[in-house]
DNA sequence: GAGCACACTTAGAACTCTGACT
DNA sequence: AGTCAGAGTTCTAAGTGTGCTC
């Protein structure tokens, strides 16, 4: 399997070699080359959309949006993703219900609901600083907490009713969250084209300017003391902190990484340091290892102070205004710079990612709302008010000449709408027409590029780009015509080469949508993999079985289609150390029970020998209780161990957030009477409310 | 129709937090 | 109280889809 990951990894990899290859061949200028070739482009005024480019623009709506600019906070709703923030995660931040918005816009609100406000940022600031307490003084400070929510007594530590107690508020305050969450799923939607119509937000947040190495860590070059320039120290820095990762040692990545340190040395520096083997890092990285360790053991009043800290960066830059309704910001951080990790052998890889400055990056808001105020001296790249797209910054990366963008989080309404639209195409199934019925007809016609497109539909189902050979030893089912046809691709390959080199997603959408308009590659995908979690549940699950038992089918079902997607990961690196661990708890269970069995038998004897003797018999009951307790518990485990084995290399988030109808594994919950938060974290559940809030239990895909 | 730019979505590694166990 | 595995989150590279240009 392992090999598998790397035939993929390689797979993929080669794919793009043309592509990369190209970019390098481009770059002679280093990684300048492909920037210049970017930023010419992208000096267009600031009224112009996308550089130029005659995209259908949108005019951005006048005053509806203006109002609101200036008065949200009538009208600003607050998610319920906030509060759940707190909730969940305890120590992040914390928002009362009704509380408005403190966004960008903090207008000036009347005395009275200004003291309103202030009273709610007290409770909020009383409730945060309890939280916060918890982990420390834990009991006390969460009974001294709840009794100002609730009135409850208990002032003594501990106690099951207590720790009941705090988990029923948590229930009634998720309750509560999803009554105020924005339902936009039940609102009016805008016209094509237009994502939003009032949208501000405080721009990205830049990371901290480099700090200078302390007077006793040296670099040495040829055994020598260097003091280098900042510049070119901070990039050393880049490298010495990579010194435990294989990239850096890697001729590739150690080839591309000296040629861009140099650029940023000065004359003399360049002159003198000519070879990446006498450069000695060894200070910097014995530095580096030891802020980290210092990290890891720093006092919980340390990690509380950088916790606040880290806090007030998501509070005061996290958060978007956008058609009324506050929602977090996905990434709202720029990259920092470092050195490209670029995945597989990537020619790139090693190259210096650049310092992002304001002047790199372009803002996109409401022409109504805040501006966001660039860094004190900077100034924006550029100012756009562009509402038919979903970003709210934007630069171009120095590597491969990529854009990169500051967009919404997963969990809010631009993006869950989008990902809504798939789901909604799959459920057409498409109607008479399922491609891998149609796929048999195309097999057996003449023209050479539908012999290309059927078995291609076959390939988005099964492991993408392995040569049929592999196929086999993989044991897929393949019927005859289709292995017949899926040679003729082999001719004239490597192992390895890519299959379908012939055919691109361009041609095959196109021979999709001609069976179904809207189909696409990654419709199809979605959809065989929803098709598939509903079979495999409906096999997998009893209503008799309980709620571990319905779980674990509920995995497996997940596994298939992740297995389905070929979505593998690497091995955890702790997995053989974890699985020996859970192998010994196994073992040591086993020892119990056999020792309990022992017991059970000797407590029988002695009952049967002293006649009815009630204590005897109680005895003889414990006994097999505490027999019966502890095959459960060794059934638990090895269950757990296979689940744990089967998972190994499977990746199962990816389908269960991408590609399954959130709809199928509701409507199972609903009917297996299974928590929906048994199979959905917060954040999927958040993603997926629209699907909580409107799914049937009888619903089928 | 190939190729490109842009705007997204997907993937999975790296990092961080939590809570069960000792 | 400390440890640690696993869950959850963040980060960013890579892939996909669409529309435009040549």
């Amino acid at each position: 399997m392992g090999r598998e990951k790397d035939a993929k990894g390689e797979g993929k990899a080669k794919h793009k070699a043309k592509k990369l290859k190209e970019l390098s061949d481009s770059e002679s200028a280093g990684p300048g080359g492909d920037t210049t070739k970017y930023s010419v482009k992208s000096t267009t005024s600031t009224e112009k959309t996308h550089n130029g480019k005659s995209r259908k623009k949108v005019k951005t709506p006048k005053t509806e949006s203006l109002e609101a600019a200036s008065s949200p906070r009538e009208s600003v709703k607050e998610e319920p993703e906030d509060n759940d923030f707190t909730a969940n995660k305890g120590l992040k931040r914390k928002r009362m219900k009704d509380e408005p918005m403190e966004g960008p816009s903090n207008s000036t609100a009347t005395p009275t609901s200004k003291k309103k406000n202030k009273r709610h940022g007290q409770e909020e600031e009383s409730d945060r600083e309890a939280q916060k307490k918890k982990s420390k003084k834990r009991t006390e400070k969460t009974v001294k907490k709840e009794e100002g929510e609730h009135p409850v007594s208990k002032r003594t530590k501990k106690t099951k009713e207590e720790i009941a107690e705090a988990r029923l508020v948590k229930i009634k305050k998720k309750e509560e969250e999803e009554q105020s969450r924005w339902r936009w799923w039940e609102e009016e939607k805008y016209e094509d084209g237009v994502k939003w119509k009032f949208l501000e937000h405080k721009g990205p947040f830049f990371p901290p300017e480099y700090q200078p190495l302390p007077d006793n860590v040296n670099f040495y070059y040829d055994g020598k003391k260097v003091k280098l320039s900042l510049a070119a120290e901070e990039v050393a820095l880049f490298f010495a902190q990579m010194l435990d990762h294989e990239y850096t040692t890697k001729k590739v990545f150690r080839e591309n990484y000296f040629k861009d340190w140099r650029k940023e040395m000065t004359h003399e520096e360049r002159s003198l340091i000519k070879d990446l083997d006498k450069c000695d890092f060894g200070e910097i990285h014995a530095m580096h290892k030891a802020k980290v360790e210092a990290r890891k053991n720093m006092t919980k009043e340390e990690k509380l102070v950088l916790k606040e800290a880290n806090q007030k960066i998501v509070d005061e830059y996290g958060y978007c205004l956008l058609d009324h309704h506050k929602e977090r910001i996905g990434n709202f951080k720029i990259e920092p710079p470092g050195l490209f990790r670029g995945r597989g052998e990537h020619p790139k890889q090693g190259m210096l990612k650049k310092r992002i400055q304001p002047e790199d990056v372009i803002i996109n808001c409401s022409r109504e709302s805040r501006v966001p105020v660039p860094p004190a001296g900077h100034r924006w790249k550029e100012v756009r008010h562009d509402n038919s797209v979903t970003w709210l910054a934007s630069w171009t990366e120095n590597i491969q000449g990529a854009i990169k963008y500051i967009m919404l989080n997963a969990n809010s309404k631009l993006k869950v709408e989008k990902d809504w639209g798939k789901h909604f195409a799959g459920k057409l199934k498409f109607s008479g027409q399922h491609p891998k019925t149609s796929k048999t007809q195309d097999l057996k016609t003449n023209k050479p590029r539908e012999k290309l497109e059927g078995p291609s539909c076959w390939e988005i189902g099964i492991p993408r780009g392995k040569a049929p050979n592999s196929l086999l030893q993989k044991g897929a089912p393949v019927i005859r015509k289709v292995f017949k046809n899926l040679k003729l691709f082999l001719v004239n390959k490597e192992p390895g080469d890519d299959l379908f080199d012939r055919l691109n997603t361009a041609m095959l959408n196109k021979h999709l949508s001609s069976l179904m308009p809207g189909l696409t590659a990654k419709v199809f995908r979605t959809y065989n993999a929803s098709i598939t979690l509903q079979q495999q549940l409906k096999e997998l699950t009893n209503k008799s079985d309980n709620l571990a038992e319905k779980l674990l089918s509920y995995n497996r079902a997940n596994r298939a289609v992740a297995i389905l997607c070929n979505h593998q990961r690497a091995p955890p690196k702790t997995f053989d150390q974890s699985m020996a661990n859970l192998q010994a708890k196994i073992d040591a269970r086993k020892e119990t029970l056999a020792l309990a069995k022992t017991e059970l038998k000797q407590a029988k004897k002695e009952a049967k020998n002293k006649g009815s003797d009630p204590k005897l018999q109680t005895l003889v009951e414990r006994k097999k209780a505490a027999v019966k307790r502890c095959e459960e518990q060794l059934l638990k485990m090895e269950v757990q161990a296979t689940d744990r084995e089967e998972n190994k290399q499977i990746a199962l988030s990816t389908s269960k957030l991408n590609y399954l109808d959130p709809r199928i594994s509701v409507a199972w919950c609903k009917n297996m009477e299974v928590p929906v938060d048994k199979i959905y974290n917060k954040t999927q559940r958040d993603k997926f409310a629209w699907a909580i809030d409107m799914t049937e239990e009888d619903f089928e895909f």
